[in-house]
Formats: structure tokens, C-alpha cells, sequence
DNA sequence: CTTGACCTTGTAGCGACTATAGGGTTTGCA
DNA sequence: TGCAAACCCTATAGTCGCTACAAGGTCAAG
């Protein structure tokens, strides 16, 4: 199998695959004569698990140890507890801080009711008005890699 | 006031401060004869603004077309009242996905009780087993620039 | 023998910072 | 007056997870 039928049988895009090769989450395949990537049936598992991984939010460096705990299933199972922990809790920060947000978002969305004019609009009039009333209240809106901001947040 | 002042009182880095200058969103300060930059009250005003935003989820292209609008009160309110609606709902979207794949992090981490080695795993038993089953099954977990990724979807 | 679809490598770009190197300035204290 | 610490400056490279491009090689069909 080439690449581009690996592509197709996972839904991810070639460029992708050779960057995942490259940060060496994804085994190098065995090259034909002219130097295509020759891909089997282990390989097409090993992607999917990584996009599997990858969909329910992991890094590639989580992705990186868990394959390698898979490889060596002698090791003690809590790094793979504690891994699944970490993610667990970094994504229910980013929805308790994503609703948070939306809530603001919906109250500053109720200021305007059709006016004409900037001047008159109470979006911006409250969004001015915010950024004065508080120098620095930090509502920590997102957990921290996915989209980390100055104002908010120590990272962990 | 010198800009670790600034940095100081808005609880930004300096370094960030410098980049959204050079990013055009603050603007210029005037230097002193040594060539350091001296900010005023309006440009502490300024700051706070675009902070108060980012912390709202705007990206930095947002935050400029705001500070347009509040440049040129003449205009019309309508195009703030889109860019508000974009932020809704691209954050409602993330909120919604984010809860999916909290539950799905949730399940996993069900699937582990207190093994000792990797090979009674469950959790990575089950990741195994879902990448095997369901070669592109698209969660679509995270809305779409906080944490793209390759597997589920189409940008918009 | 050419066309087009594939494959290769290498490099640069995205957003929003963050960090480093290599220097200049200012302030306070002995 | 000398000096160290704390500040400031610019420019450049790194982060993450891709994505896109350039410039070329290969292969099957017509």
C-alpha cells in the first residue's frame, strides 16, 4: 500500500502521515526500489491508533509514551492511568472555562439591538467599558496549550 | 511609564506587549532619548482592551477589526454584531465537543482499576480496540484553530 | 512519447506567543 | 568614581501540529 491509499483508508492527509514519521510517532516503512513508503497492515493500526489518540485530544508527545507503553507491556499501568488523568482534567478545565465564555459572550451579544452606528453600539461600548472597570481579572478562559493568552493563566 | 510598568499593572509580558505593537494592534509609543518606549494612561486604556478580548477568545485579527470600529465610529454596528455571533458560536461548538470527548476520556479511564502491569491494561486495551474498530470515525472534538488536527474536519 | 497522477525531499508558513543572544541604560550604593 | 543589578533595546529562533509549496523523480495508460 503507498501512502496515498494509507491516506485514504484513514482520512488523514498524506503531509500528515510523513510528519508523524518524521516526529517518529509512526514506524518507517520498508521502501520500494524507486523509494516509495510501502505500507502493511501493522502500520495502517499504528496510524489509526495515533489519530484515534489524537481525537480524543492527546499531544503528540502523550501519543509518543503511550505507544511506547504499548511496546513494553511489562511496565506498571499507572503512567497510563495518570496520563489519562491529566488529560481528563485538562479537558474539563477547558469546558468549565469555554462556558464560562460563552456566557459572557451571550450577555455582551444582548448589548446591541440593531442600531446603525458604532457609536451607538453597546457591544463595544461594554467590551471598552470591561477593559476599564478591570485591569487584570484573569477568567482563565482556556485550560492551556489549545489556545493559551497572556493575561490568564500560569501554565502547569 | 516604561514598559515593565505596563507589564506590571495589566499583567502582561513584556515580550508580548512588544509583539502586539509590532503586530500593529497597540500602537507606537513615544521613546525617550535612550529609545525606550514611554506609555500613557491611554495606551494602558489600549492594552487592557485587547487583553479584556483575548481573554473573551478573540483571535488578534478580531481585536483589530474591533479597534477599527471603535477608531471610525461612523460605521455600521452590524459587522461587530457578526464578529460577536462568529465568537458565539465557534465557542459553543467547542463547548459541545469538548463535552463529547470528556465523556469518551471519562469512559476510558473507566476501563482501568488498579492493574499492575501494561498488559492487564484496559484503558489502553480499549484504545487499541476503538482505533481498530473504527478506522475514521470523526469525533470532531475540538472546534477549529484552538487544537486542529487531522483527522476531523473540514476548516470553515 | 507524452500526459497526468502519483511519489520524493526540503523548506517555509500559520497563530500567538515565548525564549534567547547580545547588547545599551539607569539607578543605587560603597 | 566604580560597579553591579535591574531594567531596556533589537533581532532571531523556537513552540505545536500541522499545511503548503517548490522542484524534482516514477509509473501506468493512451
Amino acid at each position: 500500500m503507498l501512502i496515498g491509499e494509507l491516506a485514504r483508508q484513514t482520512g488523514c492527509e498524506v503531509e500528515t502521515i510523513r510528519y508523524y514519521e518524521r516526529e517518529g510517532l509512526l514506524s518507517a516503512p520498508l521502501r520500494s526500489a524507486s523509494g516509495y513508503r510501502r505500507y502493511n497492515a501493522e502500520q495502517l493500526g499504528e496510524l489509526n491508533f495515533i489519530l484515534h489518540c489524537r481525537s480524543l485530544g492527546m499531544s503528540l508527545a502523550d501519543i509518543r509514551q503511550l505507544a511506547a507503553f504499548k511496546a513494553d507491556s511489562s511496565l506498571a499501568c499507572d503512567d497510563i492511568n495518570q496520563l489519562i488523568d491529566r488529560q481528563v482534567s485538562k479537558v474539563h478545565q477547558q469546558v468549565e472555562s469555554l462556558r464560562l465564555l460563552e456566557q459572557q459572550l451571550l450577555a455582551l451579544r444582548d448589548r446591541c439591538h440593531d442600531h446603525h452606528t458604532v457609536a451607538e453600539c453597546g457591544i463595544l461600548q461594554t467590551l471598552v467599558e470591561a477593559s476599564e472597570g478591570e485591569p487584570c481579572v484573569c477568567h482563565t478562559p482556556f485550560g492551556q496549550d489549545p489556545h493559551p493568552h497572556p493575561h490568564s493563566m500560569e501554565k502547569q
